[in-house]
RNA sequence: GGCUCUAUAGCCAAGUGGCUAAGGCAAGGGUCUGCAACACCCUGAUCGCCGGUUCAAAUCCGGCUGGAGCCUCCA
C-alpha cells in the first residue's frame, strides 16, 4: 500500500487510485519567460520519480504538465527583446523541454499550453459565472470567495485573516480584496476575444481547465511546489468547487523549496542557479541523486558541498554497478533467477518508496545492495543466481530514481581483452597485465 | 497581525511511543591487494531548551528559543 502524505487533508493517507492500477497526475509546470533554475527542477525531478514508481509497480501512468504561455512575465519579457510572445514561449519552451531531456525525465503525456486552451478557458469563465461563482466587473471577471465554502483549505487561511495580511492588492473593481482574477482586459500585449472585453485570462483558470480537458474527470494526484499552494492551488480548489464541486485532485503533493544559503531561490530575488549550469558541471545522475538525497516535503538548502557528496555517492554505485554487470556480461550469466536475500532488499525499497516516496531511504537499499554486490563480485565461488538476481533488482531500482548508467555491451574483441588481462593476473604474469589493463583503460572500458 | 513548516553527530539525513537512535559524505583505524585504484570491516550523537502525559518519548501535549516560508509574481 503506498502512503501519500495529502497536503489537502494533512495527513498520511493511504493511495487508493480512482481506476484500478491506473494514476492519473498534474503537476503544475513553469511560466516559459526564462530558463530553469535548480528550484524549478525539483518538481520536475521528483514526480518523474513518483510516475516512475507507479509505472514500476506496474500502473499505467497518464501525467500531465503544463507550460503557461500567457503571463504579464513574458510580455515584458517580449518587450525588452523587441520579439513577440510567441517567440518568447515558443524560445523558452525548447529550452526548458531540452533540460528535461538533460535531467532524463520521461516526457509527459502531454504538455498543454495555454494559448492552445483558450476557448475553453473563456467557457469555463462562462460556467463560473452561470454558476455564481464569478462576476463581471467593467470588462474584468472576479472569482467570488465568498460563494464558496471553506476558501483557502489548503493553506489554512480564512478569509478574513487574508484580508488582514493587507498586502492582497486593492482594485476597486472586487468586490472582496482576496477575490481573484479570471478574465482582464488588456490593452497591450496578446489578447483574445471573449463576451466580457478583449484580454487575457488569469493565471489560475488554465490548470483547472487542462485537467477538465484532458483527464474529463477528478484526477488522482495534483502536484507542484510548494509555494504554489497559495494562492495558486486554493483558487484552482475554488473554482472547481464551484463548477465540479470536487477538489479536482484526491491526493494534492507539494514538495519544498530548493534554498541558497538557507534563503528561498527565486527569479525575483536573483540567486539563482540555473539547472543547464550545473549539468554542465556533473552528469545528471549526481544532480538527481542530490535532490533525492532529500526527502522532497523537506527544503533542501543547496551547497556545493552537497554536490560533492552525491558526487562521490554516486560514482561508488555506478561502479558497483558496472562491475556487475561487467562479469554478468563476461561469465554469461542467465538473467530471470531471484534468489531470497535479493527480495528482501526489493521489499525494502518498495517500503521506502511506498512511505510517501522516502527516496532518501530507497537510496539507503541502492547502498545496500550495491554492498552486496560488491561481496559478491569478490567472493571465491560464483554465485550466479544472486548476481543474475541481484543485477535485476538493480538495474529497476536505479530506473526508478531515473538514473542510467549508460554502460555500452562489451565487443566480443574486448571482452577477449579483458579475459586475457584476467588469466594473466591469474598467472601472475603482471607485466602483461599491466599492459593489458592499460589497453582496457584507454579504450574507456572501466573495471 | 494571521497561517504553515522546521530544530537528530563536522555535513546530508532515517526515525510517526518500546530491542543496542538507519544509511551516506568527511575523519580515524583495520582487512584485502604484485602495484595503483577499488572493495570490505570497525570507531562517533541521548536527539534545541524547559515542563507535562505515560510503565516507557527523539517520537504525544504545552511553553520558550532559534531557522525558514506563505498571506504579492514565483516550482
Amino acid at each position: 500500500m503506498i502512503k501519500i502524505y495529502n497536503s489537502l487533508t494533512k495527513k498520511i493517507e493511504d493511495f487508493k487510485p480512482i481506476k484500478e492500477n491506473e494514476l492519473t497526475m498534474y503537476v503544475c509546470g513553469p511560466t516559459v519567460y526564462n530558463f530553469m533554475h535548480i528550484g524549478n527542477s525539483r518538481p520536475i525531478i521528483f514526480f518523474d520519480v513518483v510516475a516512475r514508481f507507479f509505472k514500476y509497480l506496474g500502473y499505467k501512468v497518464t501525467y500531465v504538465s503544463n507550460f503557461t504561455d500567457i503571463d504579464d512575465k513574458i510580455i515584458t519579457r517580449a518587450e525588452e527583446e523587441g520579439i513577440s510572445e510567441a517567440e518568447v514561449s515558443e524560445k523558452y519552451i525548447k529550452e526548458i523541454s531540452e533540460t528535461y531531456n538533460r535531467l532524463n525525465i520521461i516526457p509527459h503525456d502531454k504538455n498543454p499550453k495555454v494559448t492552445e486552451n483558450m476557448q475553453e478557458i473563456i467557457d469555463y469563465i462562462g460556467i463560473l459565472i452561470t454558476k455564481g461563482g464569478a462576476y463581471v466587473s467593467d470588462g474584468d471577471v472576479y472569482f467570488d470567495v465568498s460563494k464558496i465554502d471553506n476558501y483557502g483549505v489548503l493553506s489554512s487561511q480564512t478569509i478574513e485573516n487574508l484580508i488582514q495580511g493587507a498586502r492582497v492588492e486593492t482594485n476597486d473593481k472586487k468586490k472582496n480584496p482576496v477575490d481573484f482574477t479570471l478574465w482582464k482586459e488588456t490593452l497591450t500585449g496578446l489578447r483574445w476575444k471573449s463576451p466580457w472585453s478583449e484580454g487575457r485570462p488569469g493565471w489560475h483558470t488554465e490548470c483547472v481547465v487542462m485537467i477538465n480537458n484532458i483527464f474529463k474527470d477528478k484526477i488522482d494526484i495534483h502536484g507542484g511546489g510548494l509555494d504554489l499552494k497559495f494562492p495558486h492551488h486554493d483558487n484552482e480548489i475554488a473554482q472547481s468547487m464551484c463548477s465540479h464541486d470536487h477538489t479536482i485532485a484526491n491526493y494534492w503533493m507539494h514538495n519544498g523549496r530548493i534554498d541558497l544559503s538557507g534563503e528561498k531561490m527565486s527569479k525575483s530575488v536573483g540567486n539563482v542557479i540555473w539547472a543547464n549550469d550545473l549539468l554542465d558541471k556533473v552528469d545528471y545522475q549526481i544532480y538527481r541523486f542530490m535532490v533525492l538525497n532529500v526527502p522532497y516535503r523537506q527544503p533542501l538548502n543547496y551547497r556545493e558541498e552537497l554536490l560533492d557528496q552525491a558526487a562521490t555517492e554516486y560514482e561508488k554505485i555506478r561502479r558497483s554497478y558496472n562491475n556487475l554487470y561487467r562479469k554478468i556480461e563476461l561469465e554469461d550469466i542467465d538473467l530471470g533467477k531471484k534468489d531470497s536475500e535479493i527480495e528482501k532488499l526489493k521489499t525494502e525499497f518498495i517500503e521506502a518508496m511506498s512511505n510517501d516516496f522516502n527516496t532518501a531511504n530507497a537510496i539507503t537499499s541502492i547502498i545496500n545492495l550495491s554492498k552486496l554486490s560488491n561481496t559478491l563480485l569478490r567472493a571465491k565461488e560464483l554465485d550466479r543466481e544472486k548476481l543474475a538476481s541481484c543485477y535485476s533488482l538493480f538495474t529497476d531500482m536505479l530506473w526508478v530514481l531515473g538514473i542510467e548508467t549508460n554502460i555500452e555491451p562489451l565487443e566480443e574483441e574486448d571482452k577477449k581483452l579483458v579475459r586475457e588481462y584476467e588469466a594473466a593476473r591469474r598467472a601472475k604474469n603482471f607485466e602483461l597485465s599491466d599492459e593489458l589493463r592499460k589497453q582496457i583503460a584507454d579504450k574507456g572500458i572501466l573495471l
